[in-house]
DNA sequence: CAGTGGATGCTCT
DNA sequence: GAGCATCCACTGT
């Protein structure tokens, strides 16, 4: 089980850390593979113009789903980190399909199981994330976050999907996944 | 394969 | 009224 402690850190750190995660929304789920991070002093984060009623879960205490929707369509997960009063979360954009596999393919309407959780929206699509999940506590169900056992080889490279900031290097990614969102880049 | 554009709704200026 | 932290279908090789 992962503690609230585990949060109340910089993104920097916390990112990387969560590479190897098993992440579970009512026991659907498996192993982060894709991440990236954001925080206030990032021209591409939500927080970084202030609170506004959308973003306040990212201003809220560390340990806790901000969810937000995107493009009018889709949902995306991220986990509040930092001490409070500060906007810096985490954004989950990929996972090993692992557990409760049936029903992310019921939710996500393919047995493909690259297209089962690979990129933000269809990850919280697999795994049934909605904006009733936003300000909910990461430590008590429907969430479950269980430690990794060993150490993964971790890579890291720009950001997807923005156009401000875009070369800061806080994707993180498990190196050689094949359940990514997208390859990282060549060096 | 690569590139393009539409869907769709909410947030903020 | 513009602009998205996206995804998918469709085009043309």
């Amino acid at each position: 089980m992962i503690r609230r402690a585990f949060f109340d850190r910089s993104v920097h750190e916390v990112a990387p850390d969560l590479i190897g995660v098993t992440l579970l929304v009512d026991g659907v789920g498996g192993p982060i593979v894709e991440v990236e991070a954001y925080n206030e002093t990032d021209p591409a984060s939500h927080g970084f113009r202030g609170r506004t009623p959308r973003n306040a879960v990212m201003f809220g205490p560390p340990g806790y789903a901000y969810v937000y929707r995107s493009y009018g369509v889709h949902w995306c997960l991220n986990l509040v980190c930092e001490e409070e009063g500060t906007a810096a979360a985490v954004l989950i954009r990929a996972l090993e399909p692992l557990h409760g596999v049936e029903r992310m393919q019921a939710r996500r309407r393919t047995d493909e199981p690259r297209l089962l959780a690979a990129g933000p929206g269809r990850l919280c699509q697999a795994l049934g994330v909605t904006g009733e999940h936003d300000g909910l506590p990461l430590d008590q169900p429907p969430f479950e976050l269980r430690p990794r056992t060993g150490q993964p080889t971790i890579a890291s490279g720009p950001r997807i999907g923005i156009t401000l900031a875009a070369d800061y290097p806080w994707r993180y990614v498990l190196a050689g996944s094949r359940f990514l969102s997208r390859a990282l880049p060549r060096a």
